[in-house]
DNA sequence: TTACTTTTGAGACTCATTCTCATTAAAGGA
DNA sequence: TCCTTTAATGAGAATGAGTCTCAAAAGTAA
């Protein structure tokens, strides 16, 4: 875990932020898992371990991290954003079962290079994107 | 505009829904543009046309009308749903600009064919799909 | 026209997220 | 170590898109 410490102090300093302990309980949280954690499940696990960190800080640390480009935010047009950490993992995209909340992870160097294209077609430099694919999983259909 | 009172009967039909003014009303201006608009401008843009529909109607008819395939919901991850009518315009993605919410269109075939091959490496049955490319147009960058 | 059922409108409500502001605590210098 | 400055935190209020409720209005079929 110290790792992660240092992770995250490097991550604030670079943007002359304050290196406090509540932000290293959130960050430590989101490492604890490779699911994808929406803000309450967040704040819930940290209470439910004794420690404590205002639901209005969960929120305004996992901000931080996500600009730090340590967390990647995922929205699902539910409502509700989840949370990953980026920890060891490369970019990927998701792939989401709506009967059971699924969610696979998908890379395919093909299209990446084909948005690219795109792009480059409509002279937009691009900063992110989002690609997800809503589906039965094997299980549910 | 007849066609779109004959498609939005059929589609009521369809559902053993009934046809109401306020329906044809929601939809007629849905039809009006090929902007990408949030139910409260839609709702607003009735209000300012001398016209009356209640939020709630706006909001479930459009539920309506997207059920029934005749708009298509946009989610951008903003907080709020953008709608465009399908009157004429086939299958297509989105590619947004971050700094002036300029909105284009993309389609490409080779990579809904991707997606094919990926949802069925994963064992998925794809319902659908979102791809947004986020960034900055010509005009920003 | 009646009888029945769906739809509508107004506003209350929900719920994730953001904001406010008084209090607390980093960080850097003396 | 002790100040001073300034950012971060906590508690709860506020926001805002969207949903729900229920009485009144309006389709629909006979």
């Amino acid at each position: 875990m110290a790792k992660n410490v240092k992770l995250l102090k490097d991550g604030l300093k670079n943007e002359g932020l304050r290196y406090t302990s509540q932000r290293q309980i959130v960050w430590d949280e989101i490492c604890k898992t490779d699911d994808h954690l929406d803000a309450e499940d967040i704040y819930f696990k940290i209470k439910t371990s004794g420690q404590k960190v205002s639901r209005a800080t969960v929120y305004r640390t996992i901000d931080v991290l996500v600009k730090n480009n340590l967390v990647r935010k995922l929205e699902l047009g539910d409502g509700r954003n989840r949370y990953e950490n980026k920890l060891d993992s490369s970019h990927h995209d998701h792939i989401v079962c709506i009967q059971c909340g699924r969610i696979d992870e998908f890379m395919d160097e093909n299209i990446e290079n084909l948005q690219d294209e795109i792009a480059k077609k409509y002279q937009f430099k691009i900063v992110r994107h989002i690609h997800q694919l809503f589906g039965l999983c094997r299980d549910c259909r």
